[in-house]
DNA sequence: AGCACGCCGACT
DNA sequence: GTCGGCGTGCTC
């Protein structure tokens, strides 16, 4: 075959196409596909990723490669072909799939010495490849099940991947499979520094048997022979991407396994519905591990306490924290909201809000300032009203901090310890713990007696189409961590989630709930796709949105439902203005097309900035 | 995404 | 006349 001529190469843009340059005769026996290489692209020395060869090319003069920066391809064609196929399904760029497979150090223009792949080390007598919902209530069952998957795999001479919502997770596992597993273990989460990354990504490369560890970027870990990718709570929300190309770990996950041909777990203590349903349609095994007996589950009618609405404890629950300070338990008391105070308001009517995202500030006790949930900022808590000058200002509406000063003041005897998502440490000397559903994260190293979710209503009355999926698998989960007892506050005694929680009835939830989203014409019954516009001027984004709606219309099936244009559920962030568009239909990729066309007939204009969310 | 090119208003 | 603001379009 003679030496190719012209390389096709991706950039790190939302740009389609690929883009063709010259192969020197210096590059013409090194070059290959999967290769960095540094190139002058618009001027500017850039890198890229070569994904071809042609011999001919329809520019008339070519831009010479550079350099060449990789010693063996970072990108395997199993990668390729992987960012190929995410390039299809998020609407994004071949080359925005692959820069965020890189790690950091990569997609900067260094030379690295890319490790060799070894063959001829696996035998092929491991499993066939098959996606499993491991759906396990008891939180212990899974390991076995997993252990042996992983023990099976590593002797085939392959290597497995764990994906974990937090570093809690990968610490708490990390101790776990050292014991029983002899190969090396790499961690690859997002505290590392791009060296160390890079230095884990190099050794996973070289295709000795390993298991990763890592959160939700972990699943593109570049071993050259996957086995088995297990992701851990598999209904946990951390696993989609928040920003573009907004990636769902376990769609990865499935993609890649069709590709490599391993076997995927998708494990849960309640998986999510969307999850469920798809397991079903595409025949995954099925595996449930349920407890012989749960522990007991009470109910507390708030609607019978209307006089006590100043405080967030009901009079059973004040008795049952007094139980468990005089035996000595552990009892969590579970609210999702953060800070002291929600609200500071001035009797003139003037709200403290955040200058940059409009929503009102909650003010931390701990940290004695104002601070926006959005966007972080802080601010002191003025003496007076910045309109009115009075010195008036009061607060509402209570977090944590706040039921924390509640349970301290009414029962001064206590230790009371607060655990969030930011806290350092879990405050193990504690009997009466004040927390967020950030609890969950210690549901293999503490053991609780009681937990009682505070705030049902609120979490139920969410602007958020998973909002019961999501408290049920909450309560489900938290059922399981409390040893003795979970309790539930709340005037919705009538819920079908507090109902089959009750009598832990998996299967007439998904049920109920299926019948809901189906009727709402949410997933899983309908495939969702977001465009939201977002820039500084309101008018002018909104303005913006509406035609690029119109643009939708005019290509619209009458199978594609367009919503119109609203304000995002986050309306301001950061002075900008979000505006949203939902495209709902049975297909993923009829919405990405129409959302396409009518972005190709848009005129992009300045300080405007369209993103597309697929399966948002 | 970032950078050049070009069109229009202000000003030595 | 020229300097520079910003909007539009291209990148092999």
């Amino acid at each position: 075959m003679p030496p190719p001529k012209i390389a096709q190469v991706v950039v790190d843009l939302p740009l389609e196409s690929s883009f063709d340059y010259a192969i020197g005769a210096t590059f013409q026996d090194k070059i290959a596909i999967g290769k960095r290489v540094k190139v002058l692209f618009n001027r500017r020395e850039t890198v890229g990723v070569v994904v071809g060869f042609k011999d001919k090319s329809r520019f008339f003069k070519l831009n010479p490669i550079i350099d060449i920066l990789d010693t063996n391809p970072s990108v395997s064609s199993e990668i390729l072909k992987l960012c190929e196929q995410l390039s299809d399904y998020y609407g994004c760029s071949q080359g925005e799939a692959i820069f965020s497979y890189l790690p950091n150090a990569l997609r900067k223009s260094q030379r690295v010495d890319i490790p060799a792949v070894s063959f001829g080390d696996t035998k092929d007598f491991s499993q066939e490849p098959k996606c499993f919902l491991l759906h396990d209530v008891t939180l212990q069952k899974s390991w076995e099940f997993i252990f042996e998957k992983t023990k099976k795999v590593l002797e085939a001479g392959k290597s497995a991947v764990f994906l974990m919502p937090s570093v809690e997770f990968i610490e708490q596992m990390e101790l776990k499979i050292k014991e029983v597993f002899h190969v090396p273990i790499f961690i690859l989460d997002k505290k590392l520094t791009p060296k160390q990354e890079l230095e884990s990504w190099l050794e996973i490369k070289k295709g000795t048997p390993c298991i990763v560890l890592g959160t939700l970027s972990a699943v593109f870990a570049p071993m050259p022979h996957l086995g088995l990718i297990v992701i851990y709570e598999e209904e946990n929300m951390v696993y989609k991407q928040e920003q573009t190309p907004f990636l769902r770990m376990q769609k990865v996950a499935e993609f890649r396994f069709q590709i490599e041909g391993a076997q995927v777990i998708f494990s849960s203590v309640c998986p999510s519905i969307e999850t469920y349903q798809y397991a079903k349609e595409k025949k995954w095994e099925m595996i449930r591990f349920f407890p012989e007996k749960y522990s007991a589950f009470q109910l507390i009618d708030m609607s019978n306490y209307k006089s006590q609405k100043a405080t967030f404890l009901s009079f059973p629950l004040q008795n049952l924290i007094y139980q468990s300070l005089e035996q000595n338990k552990r009892i969590v008391l579970v609210m999702n909201r953060k800070g002291f105070t929600t609200t500071t308001r001035c009797s003139c009517g003037f709200i403290m809000r955040c200058s940059r995202c409009d929503v009102s500030m909650t003010y931390r006790y701990a940290k004695k300032k104002l601070v926006c949930r959005h966007c972080g900022e802080e601010q002191e808590l003025p003496k007076m009203c910045p309109s009115c000058k009075a010195a008036y200002l009061h607060s509402s509406g209570g977090g944590i901090e706040k039921l924390e000063s509640e349970v301290a003041r009414v029962y001064p005897q206590a230790k009371v310890g607060r655990y969030d998502r930011d806290s350092e440490r879990f405050p193990q000397e504690s009997n009466i713990i004040i927390a967020t559903q950030a609890i969950t994260k210690m549901q293999s190293s503490v053991v609780f007696d009681v937990i009682a979710l505070i705030d049902f209503d609120a979490q139920l009355n969410r602007f958020d189409f998973r909002c019961a999926n999501k408290l049920f698998s909450l309560l489900v989960l938290l059922r399981q961590m409390a040893k003795e007892k979970l309790l539930v506050q709340t005037t919705l005694r009538n819920e079908y989630v507090l109902h089959n929680l009750e009598k832990m009835d998996f299967e007439g939830f998904y049920k109920k709930e299926l019948m809901l989203r189906k009727e709402l014409g949410f997933p899983p019954s309908k495939h969702l796709l977001s465009m939201m516009v977002r820039g500084k001027n309101e008018d002018f984004v909104f303005e913006q949105t509406k035609k690029i709606y119109d643009l939708l219309k005019i290509e619209a099936s009458s199978s594609i439902d367009i919503s119109d244009p609203h304000p995002d559920v986050v309306p301001k962030l950061r002075d900008k203005y979000r505006f949203t568009i939902v495209l709902k239909s049975k297909s993923a990729k009829n919405n990405l097309k129409l959302a396409k066309k009518a972005l190709n007939c848009f005129k992009r204009r300045k300080d405007l900035v369209v993103t597309i969310n697929v399966d948002p």
